[in-house]
This record gives C-alpha cells, sequence and structure tokens, in this order.
DNA sequence: CCTAATCTCTCTAGTAACTATAGCTTCAAG
DNA sequence: CTTGAAGCTATAGTTACTAGAGAGATTAGG
C-alpha cells in the first residue's frame, strides 16, 4: 500500500493532483488509513499512469476519462479509442499548422526591427496593424 | 462614436470580451452615453485592433499589457518591444517542436491499431505503459 | 517515550482568458 | 407606441491544475 506521496513519487503526478483527480471522479477513492490517510493499491498506481500518460500526450481530462471507461470493458472493440486517439492525432496536427503560421508572421515581425525608437518599431506597427501581415494567418487559440 | 456592438463588429472581438478588457485593465473605461452606454472613439477602435492582433499571434495578455504601454512612449528605443516578440517566437518554436513529438507518437499509437477488440488495443496498451513509446517525448503543456 | 520534522488532511481561492447566464434597461424601427 | 434587438451589471462556469491556511498523522532520532 502506497501513501499519496509515494504515490506522486511513483507516477511524477504531484499530490494535489491526485486528490483533484479524485475529486472529479477520475481516480476512485481509495482506501484510508487508521489516521485517514490515503493508501492505495498496484491497480491505482496503474490508472495513475496511464492518466499521467496521456496527458502528456496531450488528452484533455474528458478524453481520458472516456479512454478509461473503455479500458474496463476488454471485450469491447477498440473503434472508440481509436477514435478519441485520432482525434487527439487531428487536433494537434491543426495546433502544428496554426503555430506555424505564427512562427512564420513572428520571425518576420522581429527580423525587421532596426533596434530604433518604439516610433519606427516595425513589432508595434505590424501588431497595430494586420495587414502588414505577410499571409492571414490564423487566430493562435490555444 | 461607436457602441460596444459596433466595436466588436469592426474588431472582432466580442462583445463579452471587450467589457471583460477593460474590466481588467487593459482598455481604458470609454465614455457613456445618456443612457449609460459605453460610447467608442477611433483610439479605442485602434488600441482593440491591437490587442486582438496580438492576441492572434499567441501574445499573452500581460505581454500585451507591456507592449502597449511601450507603443503609448514613441521616443523609447524598441528594444524592449523586440523582447517580448522574441520571446513569443520562442515560445512558439517551443511548442511547435512538443507537438511534434507528440504527433509522432500518436501517429504510431493510431498506426498500430488492429481495429479488435480493448483487449488488443495499442491505443490503450501504449497509453498504460510509457516504455511502448518510441521516444521519450515530453510532456504536452499546452 | 518524547520531540521535531515531515506528511497528510480539508477547504478555499487563484491562475489564463474568456464564455454563459439571469434579470434588468435602453435604443431604433415601424 | 410597441416590440425586438442590443446594452447593462453581476455572478458563475470553463480547463487543469496550483497555492495557501491551519490542523492532524506519522516517522526518525535521541
Amino acid at each position: 500500500m502506497l501513501t499519496i506521496g509515494k504515490l506522486a513519487q511513483d507516477t511524477g503526478v504531484k499530490v494535489p493532483t491526485i486528490r483533484y483527480y479524485e475529486q472529479i471522479g477520475l481516480l476512485p477513492e481509495p482506501g484510508r488509513s487508521a489516521g485517514n490517510q490515503r493508501l492505495y493499491g498496484q491497480g491505482q498506481l496503474e490508472r495513475l499512469r496511464f492518466i499521467r500518460h496521456a496527458r502528456d500526450l496531450g488528452f484533455p481530462l474528458e478524453a481520458i476519462r472516456d479512454l478509461l471507461s473503455l479500458s474496463d470493458r476488454p471485450d469491447q472493440p477498440c473503434a472508440a479509442a481509436d477514435g478519441i486517439a485520432r482525434a487527439q492525432l487531428d487536433a494537434v496536427r491543426a495546433r502544428i499548422r496554426r503555430l506555424k503560421a505564427l512562427e512564420g508572421e513572428l520571425e518576420r515581425m522581429v527580423a525587421q526591427c532596426a533596434h530604433g525608437t518604439i516610433r519606427d518599431c516595425r513589432v508595434i506597427e505590424v501588431l497595430g496593424d494586420h495587414a502588414l501581415c505577410a499571409q492571414d494567418h490564423p487566430a493562435a487559440a490555444g
């Protein structure tokens, strides 16, 4: 049996975050010691590792909730899990595309800076007028 | 003089967002009509366009606050503005790097899915065991 | 066995950047 | 003059945590 601190160490998830996951129902309530401290077993450890890894891959908690409930039903077809992963992949790709457009615009902006005064600053000028942008970059959105 | 709705139309910033910007002091409090409705002039319009554009480029509001106060001092050197833009560029590049690593891992995960049952699902399996990852991908963080 | 240091407990509030809702007032058009 | 859109304030919700207060539990050393 692991205390919450040990569980945190073993998974790399911080103690308050573990309690938060319990609070939102992502982790089941664990047993308690005589002194009311949480005690975790192997199953909880693995579940938390799963959560941690999915978070590292950028899955939102709601997607992880779905993935966890899927993983509890081994006989079901895995199409749903596959769909969630594909959706996440699409989201990641979309973000990369957007960020690359921003990168280009920021590069241009910074490259044109003549290091003079604010009055002649391209950074400020471009920010004030979107028409000065090379392409019609999209919004950043995350 | 523009009403808040017209200002929203002209800038692409939603009405509640404009009020929010006022609340946090990013936009000065505008004058009011006899009936207590906000009325904006050209200066406010340009200021909001500036904010909108910077947000689209992913600058956090605090950075925008700094940029705005810089743009009010045309005689100052533009090194500070340049620095803020460079920092944003660095942040964007870092996020692209991280996301590319995630993209690779998610691609691998999805490609290996045999479309069978959850029991044999690579998606679930890989999420449960970070050691199955190709590289040591970093955390997503945004 | 006692004490000090470290953990853990609950609860509340704060973060970024909005978005949504409720219940009201004002304005513009017909 | 009436009706519907737009505006007002204030509060709470979103995502995924993080920080803090103040109290109780546990463990290591003496």
